[in-house]
DNA sequence: GTTATATTGTAAATCGGTTTAGTATGAATA
DNA sequence: TATTCATACTAAACCGATTTACAATATAAC
């Protein structure tokens, strides 16, 4: 089992000093006066047997890692997951690693994983927040830690952020439910007090209140079991027969519905219409294919990468916020298209 | 900006020494002895500070993190997304933390991985291994890491895996379509040597070599592109109008199969059964239902953790190594049904 | 012949913990 | 009284890098 080389060996093997390694090997030689015949001894001899500076020494001292932490609500969830994806590569050709982990929306365990990047010197913070993390995110903040929130925010705490227009993007989807002839218009979610279904919640009621229409509003406690989501989402419907058109406030309580819509032996979009927030596989390729909020995930993730980067960059002092809401495309699809009989 | 407070804060702040602070830390009071009533007194002050040691010159001089390194191949395959979800679940209440990272099969990319992990001192490895890093896995071993595969396995290195019975589960699968009274059923899938994929194919040709039956095989290269996937897909299906049920290789190229079956109008399963490897909201909700072999990802996600705590666990040592193999459930839904005519 | 000034490098402190090897004290034993 | 032993704790080395402050030598300037 050979132990690992490090800086000493090499120092060792040329009869140098460490310090005079280090210096080469964070391109410090021309201004520290190191002659070229020396940089070119060393860097021969770490090529040749493969020397690579141990980080956890390297972030011990400097408090840099080059190590992005990201928190996410749940990675097994398409639009996190994504995202996620998209970060990790965006990130990686810029010479950073990504480190992941799902808050579950859990505070105290967000709370714990702050402070296991914290001590772990993650260099930036990338986090679709839970709530009640205000202190500790100022704490992160003053100490000169780059914070970007994406998908939501905390309105008391002044961070960089990339969201969507998700009070427009709600707005829109509603109307165009009601342009299609739609009346009973219900919006189904999770009940949650975050900024982003604020303010989709506050779309779909703006749009309903601008026709005089009735809101038929549902909101279900997330749970991880799916079938705790269904059974209140069946009765729901079940009880309001009426209804004739929906709006899902997420892509993971618009999959529930579809299963939910599929037991039932409802109809789409005779019986009832439906549009979903968020787009993915199962939105186009169920029939009729779902009408539904795409949200701009490339566009988000770029920015969300680019803020980041932009506040590491060290020569790049006194920065101010920056607040980036970016607009979603409706996918219009057949499950929201008034019925017509088919040409026979 | 207030400095955060280390061990030799403790230590001075009690007028005792920092060793002290450590044992007492790290349960180890008793063995070496430091009377109780300091013990309390330790402790209590950590607690009314807050203090938390940092974790990075921990691991600097023990070697160890209470970190796993999983490797996936993509975190935005739902197949993927849901085990390390599983994963990251079971290890934190263990006490351990994970990181992930995406290898996209790329060898150089997960060296590049394994190196990172490597001098962030990670305890264990998680990985679904890509080609030619035989030599990389032997040397981790050798520095007595543990290391779980899971997905498939490579061949020449003897390590502890997770991986589910892929040859029976395509023969089986095969069966069923050959018993639905289809006779040319084509395997679509990716081109790929690993061990799953080599398997799967295994298992769809004996089923038609046992029932005498010709062998439609499509191999397309993998590209995070989905046109790039859909497009020979295409073409190969207009090219080979007679076959009448088609076995996917995984779930992403079910997907794309899906979208392209749809984009060609044909009709499933009077045109062509369908049945692909993998289950998630996709399968289950389309129409008609597709028919899908589920991996039992729970049973997956334990067997991974419970092995590599197994392996972390220092008191067993000695240990051999151990291959599991779970077995997969054909869900078997409308898509593969012969065609009956409705009840109307 | 000194004194400045480059030139080329190095010794030692530091980051914040853990671990090894030992010390100081009092009580028990020979 | 001298020696052993248990008790309660600590100094210093160490993990592997970076960084500060300084040293040794040669050359140029006065």
């Amino acid at each position: 089992m050979n132990k690992k080389i490090s800086i000493v060996d090499i120092a060792n093997l040329l009869n140098i000093s460490k310090t005079t390694v280090s210096f080469i090997l964070n391109g410090r030689a021309q201004e520290k006066r190191i002659s070229e015949e020396l940089v070119k001894k060393v860097l021969k001899l770490v090529k040749e047997v493969g020397y690579k500076p141990n980080s956890l020494a390297k972030s011990l001292r400097t408090g840099k890692s080059n190590i992005i932490g990201l928190m996410v609500e749940d990675i097994s969830n398409p639009f996190f997951a994504n995202i996620a994806r998209l970060i990790e590569d965006r990130a990686y050709e810029k010479g950073y690693r990504i480190i992941y982990c799902s808050t579950d929306n859990d505070t105290e365990k967000t709370l714990d994983l702050i402070t296991m990047f914290r001590d772990r010197h993650v260099d930036g913070y990338i986090m679709a927040p839970p709530k009640n993390i205000e202190e500790d995110v100022q704490e992160l903040i003053k100490s000169g830690l780059p914070v970007v929130m994406f998908d939501r925010y905390l309105p008391n705490v002044d961070t960089d952020y990339v969201i969507v227009d998700n009070q427009f993007s709600t707005y829109n989807a509603t109307r165009h439910l009601i342009e299609q002839g739609y009346s009973k218009i219900a919006y189904i979610t999770f009940t949650s007090e975050q900024t982003q279904m604020l303010d989709r919640m506050t779309g779909y009621k703006n749009a309903l209140k601008e026709a005089k229409l009735k809101p038929y509003i549902k909101e279900i406690d997330f749970n991880r079991n799916e079938e705790l989501i269904k059974e209140p989402l069946s009765v729901y419907l079940k009880k309001n027969p009426g209804i004739d058109a929906i709006l899902f406030g997420t892509d993971h309580i618009g999959t529930c519905g579809l299963k939910v819509i599929n037991q039932l032996g409802l109809k789409v979009p005779q019986d009832l219409a439906i549009v979903s927030f968020d787009d993915y596989d199962v939105f186009e390729l169920y029939s009729p294919s779902v009408t539904a909020i795409a949200q701009p995930v490339e566009a988000i993730a770029d920015n969300i990468i680019s803020l980041l980067l932009k506040k590491l960059d060290a020569n790049n002092s006194n920065q101010t916020t920056q607040k980036i809401t970016l607009s979603t495309t409706l996918n219009i699809r057949n499950s929201s298209k008034q019925f017509l009989k088919p040409i026979s």
